[in-house]
DNA sequence: CTGCATCCGAGCGGATACTG
DNA sequence: CAGTATCCGCTCGGATGCAG
């Protein structure tokens, strides 16, 4: 089973209902991604709130959730009080950080060209 | 230049309006890593209108805008009567497939892990 | 054959307030 | 401190019709 191969993987196996949508979604939210760099060492809901500027109570727990229902974070209750609750990357949400890895990587390396292609599109649609 | 080290990559890199947020928010949507999977030669549009099924017309024309628009997919007319179009990948495009092939076969690997937490996450839910 | 405009419903992210 | 509920606006995807 399966190391890469892959190239060809992208290109046989695509749909827009396979598990290619199963992890954009799961990622692809605006948060999850960051929440899951983030969590190198477990930290409690408050701890990660204030780091992730931007972000409010409710969409973070949503997404804490989310990632906890596919297994990616743990969630561990310490009663104490006030009631304490920490998060932790699963070894599941640990083995995630490569291939995204290589997507990210894959993204700074681009990230010129990219921004050059839209700007001259923009700019051509601007002239017309 | 960066063949990969990445791991670290994700845990000091990510921000959620950094590198990560520009390749998601191109690729993540429904049907755009579907396009780009069938672009392995040039296709014209209602070619590939036919061979994706459930997008509409519309939906189809902004997907290859945006892919177009960034850099990764190429387009072509061909003036003829009924005028036709050809798509394909750029350099670019290609590109891309090796870094996402890591993710989708990462997905693959783990699907039933992932599958069984969600069920098991539900069901301790309906349970209470 | 392609592309564009209009309309519409659904879902996500965000603001706010209240509870254990 | 952590979690839940309500409300709301915006964007995306989809349906449809019209035009080069």
């Amino acid at each position: 089973m399966a190391t890469l191969e892959t190239t060809a993987t992208v290109d046989i196996g695509y749909r827009s209902d396979g598990p290619g949508r199963l992890i954009l979604d799961q990622i692809a939210d605006k948060w999850s991604m960051t929440v899951l760099a983030f969590l190198d060492r477990p930290r409690r809901f408050n701890e990660i709130l204030r780091h992730l500027e931007g972000v409010t109570h409710r969409v973070l727990t949503h997404t804490l959730r989310r990632l906890e229902r596919s297994g990616l974070v743990a969630r561990r209750v310490l009663t104490a009080s006030p009631i304490r609750v920490e998060y932790s990357r699963t070894p599941l949400g640990e083995s995630l950080r490569e291939p995204f890895g290589h997507l990210y990587a894959w993204t700074v390396e681009n990230l010129d060209d990219i921004r050059a292609h839209q700007l001259a599109y923009d700019e051509r649609l601007r002239g017309q």
